[in-house]
DNA sequence: TATGAATGAGCCTTCATTCAT
DNA sequence: TATGAATGAAGGCTCATTCAT
């Protein structure tokens, strides 16, 4: 049976028919583990329950990913591209480097409020002590971007007057990752306790431009 | 069930001639079972091994504390109540607003670095959706000192007209925390992206220094 | 072994003040445990739920019972004199062979409805091969009195000419006994798949008469 | 769960290749946990024990039966409808109605006497306060049928003038259960407490007749 | 490739019982 | 006599993983 010719599914070339259907079996293991693995971590996942809300068997996830050590290793990787390439699509440099800082940070915010998925892959990542992300390919290289970003943005800045001299890009992300990664990170113990709900759009929007402010306060000449 | 009606978690008046060893036998539990769940999750850990790792055996955690999760949620509330405590030591008012604000930093991202436990027991009740802070007791009471304090330093400032007028004491704390709490929490997926380590004596006390820059800055007249 | 010379089971004369403080705590212990055991059969109990709901502690039963099993026996003991000591007030000779069986019937019918527990323990005990039975002191004597008191019935009945010559009391004792046990015994299973309420007074009232009618017309005459 | 969805419990349409040996694997786990749980109870059994005696493990009653709970429940079903259909094969009606009432009485004395597991599995069920048997599929319309046959024989009887009329068919029943039911389920007290053995094949012959009798004397015209 | 059946190790929990005061 | 603390053995159950077809 010849079927039509491979739809360039996602990345892989699909060199033959089976392969893309091994492409759609992959993608959707990966959808409903990162679900799983966001929601209950490693150690709470079970595998049974990710190959039941799956189209097709258990089996195929030991088939594709080995283990589940192995689909969590896969999962994780997929996140980590994804904020890096979210980021890459930094704004470019014709406009000012305030305007261009304060987009970068709310497009930042925007990631980790909208995909706290990865946020909890990242928590739980760490709860496990970095055990995995050493592997995840490219992700000193991708994540080298960001800093570069900022450095040209910081470099601007600074070149116009607008910005001290002397920060140092790495900190500034820190900073950065820092305002946006605990509201979505924190949301639960932190609503609870004050009585106020992080994961409203109003809580966010709100939050979204004193982080702005606070850093580009920071940024700018004393 | 099986365990003994909750006593008084602090010294208890020994009506008991064997209750002060009791009480050893527990705080003896929570210490390993704070290290076992801070390094591995409510999931991650194991009872056989906390048990091993005590004085006691498996059963006295089941006698003293019901269940995983009751062991679980008493070392949750020990470590929320040791931070608090620590805040409530909130340096007194007869120093400038300034330096009473970076005193409370400096205190706060102290203690989250000398208490990995303590944040990565938080993180890991985030990861359960912040499912057993709301039975911590006296969690909100105790909470509330915090902004109490802050808010009281946030007046001073503006009175000395040192602070902007409007700054939300709960926003405040969310800054802080937040500045204090990413460089624990991520501290090994962002050391091994970015060719760091978090956990130096050196990087923190740099770190330190800048957040107490970023925090004041912000807090300062415009 | 360290526990105390076993003590005259039925009431004591109480010689010193501390023997009937015993005595009553030994009464509370078992009024405890016939429930509980009666409930749940000797497996299912939980020593534990006993002394909980006993005015003492856990280890007095012990102390005064052994262990779970004497507990149990003590309890069987107590359950089968109270049967025996009813059965033994069967009625007097000074009615008619029919009115002295009817009244008998009645009496057993009567005592097994109103007494679910000593059906219970006995269903349990059958469950347990009879084990215990035979340590009941006494038992078997105790027994004897109510066949011979059928037999004396049989006898006038039979000289009366109401009643068939060569009727076994001990197969009568078993065909009454079967009749009034089952009620109780079967009653949850029965009541479900026949959608009634065994338990009523009304069904046991209608029941009774029928048990005795069976009885009866089974010893006339042919 | 871990457990398949709990498939048709008679021989499925074996879709797949090894549904045969998982239907034998079932049977054999069914086969020997009716024996233990019907010589020790729902709670005196033991899961390990049972899967000792097992041509499988431990792990295959979960994955089959769920919980131990589940497997009670699938030998109490097993239980019911063995002895359902054993009546359902009622003798017909072109004998007698004495004829047919005293071959389904024997019919049912007999299902008793060499089935001691059923006895038992109900008793312990009854000690169970009936929790599970509601949930026994189709257990009530089946006992109907019972019901049906004893009212086509009571209808015949009365037309033939040997039967009284106004028998209720279900107080029939019971009657009947009754006396078939002590001889088994009271076998080892009744045995101990009068020195005879309910369980010998001389006692049991002897019995049946008598059973035959007492109903038989019960229905005809007074 | 895909499916249901099977597995062994280990996990959380409970039990009857005894000890120390 | 009485109480809370302690215990070892075992009980029910679950997990990630592999097998057979």
């Amino acid at each position: 049976m010849n079927a039509p010719a491979p739809k360039s599914k996602s990345a892989a070339p699909a060199r033959n028919p089976r392969a893309a259907e091994a492409e759609e079996t992959k993608a959707n293991i990966l959808a409903v583990a990162r679900q799983e693995f966001a929601d209950k971590g490693l150690m709470g996942a079970r595998i049974d329950e990710i190959a039941e809300k799956t189209d097709t068997s258990k089996r195929m996830i030991y088939y594709h990913f080995g283990s589940k050590e192995g689909l969590y290793q896969a999962v994780l990787e997929q996140a980590y591209i994804a904020i890096r390439d979210s980021e890459a699509a930094l704004p470019i440099l014709d406009v000012g480097a305030e305007e261009a800082l304060k987009a970068h940070i709310r497009l930042t915010f925007d990631h980790h409020f909208k995909n706290p998925e990865f946020v909890r892959l990242v928590m739980n990542e760490n709860i496990l002590h970095g055990a995995f992300i050493g592997h995840v390919e490219g992700i000193k290289r991708r994540s080298q971007n960001v800093i570069q970003g900022l450095q040209a943005i910081l470099d601007k800045g600074v070149a116009e007057g607008l910005f001290r001299a002397g920060i140092d890009p790495v900190e500034l992300h820190m900073t950065i990752s820092a305002l946006c990664f605990y509201n979505v990170s924190n949301r639960y113990t932190f609503s609870q306790i004050f009585n106020c709900d992080l994961g409203s759009e109003e809580a966010a929007a709100r939050r979204k431009e004193q982080v702005v402010d606070i850093v580009l306060t920071w940024c700018r000449q004393g």
